[in-house]
DNA sequence: GTGATGGTGGCCGAAAACGGCCAGACGACC
DNA sequence: GGTCGTCTGGCCGTTTTCGGCCACCATCAC
């Protein structure tokens, strides 16, 4: 089973699908923090996964989806792995703090462990951890730079306000 | 229950002995790596225990006892309470290598993590740390100095000459 | 040859360091 | 009185660092 990768074109520069043939197994924007140990083995080769992801991502980026629809293959920690399934449980749009995050994975006072295994989630986007912020309101930090991050969640409150607010859930912040 | 403590006299300086009453939870010398976490609420007092362990290095020290009969309650993590129970089985004046020691509690390729276990044994002397050498003969470390894990070998491997080997192990080790 | 020496890489548990945190406390300031 | 900042102490999983080692190989002196 031959790990592929190939790329998406995106607002915020290209970013880099893995996939091992059967999942999606890694999501990286450019110069990302904790980025892929890329081996040589690797192919740079399409894949109906890989068209599929690509396809997938040119809608969410003209905000025509609101959730992906992908096979993941994700590796952590048996910790890291829960938080990054909680994370999927977040509605598109919304954002919720870290301690709120911990909380919701059985560990109300491991807010600071989230954090850090929100930083390593391979699947950016997808897996939204983008959508995570400080109990402040404030970003406080994105693997991908806080630039990416805003303009992420700038990208989803849009679309639901342009979608005519279908999600209907409150919406915690203001984008500045 | 609260802490005592009390001094030996001995040819390697004082040594310190802490008790909780029920059994012997520390045994130091002086400036000894790793020394007990001295608490404002020890009392220096007199004890059963403590006055029979002073008895009993008054005996060791002059070569009239190879084998201590006190109540021991080390702490420590399991895989060290391992480690130092298997030095409890080290005959007086035999010596064994820290990869022996590791085979022993069933790690073989622990030997480095056996040292530091050793290193951090907190009752000195009664618990026979000084008993472990290098795979190679070269005695490699102790809490309280080489120098003094020289001299109790000696002592040891004297006694068991003059009593005329009554012990009758081998001796892996001439002491320069 | 043979033995002594020295460097290397791998071993393993414990302790320390390191974060994409957060609640509470305190001043500073309108 | 609010209400921002900043600071502090405590939180917790992961990563890194650190030894009381040891087998292996290379080298060197005899």
């Amino acid at each position: 089973m031959t790990t592929r990768f190939g790329y998406i074109d995106s607002p915020i520069d290209p970013i880099m699908i893995v996939s091992d043939g059967v999942a999606i197994t890694g999501i990286y924007m450019d110069a990302q923090k904790y980025g892929p140990a890329r081996d040589a083995a690797w192919l740079e080769r399409d894949d109906d996964l890989i068209r599929s992801a690509q396809a997938q991502f040119g809608a969410y980026f003209r905000g025509e989806l609101t959730a992906f629809d992908l096979p993941l293959a994700p590796e952590g920690t048996p910790f890291q792995l829960k938080v990054w399934q909680a994370l999927r449980d977040i509605p598109y749009g919304e954002t919720i703090s870290y301690g709120e995050l911990a909380r919701r994975v059985g560990k109300p006072t491991a807010s600071r462990a989230v954090g850090a295994a929100n930083g390593h989630n391979p699947i950016s986007i997808v897996v939204p951890c983008h959508r995570v912020i400080g109990a402040n309101g404030s970003l406080t930090g994105y693997g991908g730079g806080l630039d990416r991050k805003r303009t992420l969640l700038a990208l989803e409150a849009e679309t639901l306000a342009r979608g005519g607010m279908a999600a209907g859930g409150q919406r915690t912040l203001a984008f500045a």
